[in-house]
DNA sequence: TAAAATTATAGCAAAGATGCTATATTGTCA
DNA sequence: TGACAATATAGCATCTTTGCTATAATTTTA
């Protein structure tokens, strides 16, 4: 095993790294959410952000991973003709 | 029809008004599924505050009604042994 | 490759949610 | 009904996101 992954082994049981780790993942789980609600609409950032009354700018922010607010996703979903579905799933992974 | 659904029926037509209803919708369902999250886990809002490291109040406004951010819910998930999951759903339903 | 389109960053005021403490309501059970 | 447990409200400081404007960086396309 090499070096960073003996430290990253040891980081990993490390509560807090992991707790940080574990909220990083949900952040790019929802960017990649989002962005992939936006093409399959096929809008471009600034088009997304005009149906949503808002701008590009806010667009790319969300998308870029600052975390946005349930009512931002809302006007998401109905820019693109969906609707948000926020649910908790039972979860299985007892990462030990 | 009664006179309540006719008013209903004039003002669903209203775009304002049929917004902030979907809004309010949205807003039960939210709150009926943190609130059966929790008593699937066989919490008391204070033990799941607890979980949460927030109070009993904070879980009790939010249950309320009052929305809360992306973290919060990530929170609740941690706390009630379930992931949290954001999607959008195509959205079939094309109020004329 | 140059121009145009698209996406990313920055900074600041305003809006909204959380954290916290205290207290009020409501519900349950002996 | 009285006591105890559970849930709801209130008020305020703090933190985070949004809205906005301007501008950079990147990607597409002609």
């Amino acid at each position: 095993m090499t070096k960073i992954n003996t430290l990253h082994t040891k980081w990993i049981q490390d509560k807090a790294y992991q707790e940080a780790y574990d909220a990083l993942e949900d952040e790019f789980a929802l960017a990649a959410t989002l962005i992939e609600a936006r093409s399959r609409a096929g809008l471009t950032q600034g088009e997304l952000a005009e149906r949503m009354h808002t701008t590009q700018s806010a667009v790319a922010r969300i998308e870029g991973g600052h975390i946005p607010t349930i009512r931002t996703l809302e006007k998401i979903a109905k820019a693109t003709n969906s609707r948000l579905k926020i649910s908790f799933e039972p979860d299985t992974a007892h990462t030990p």
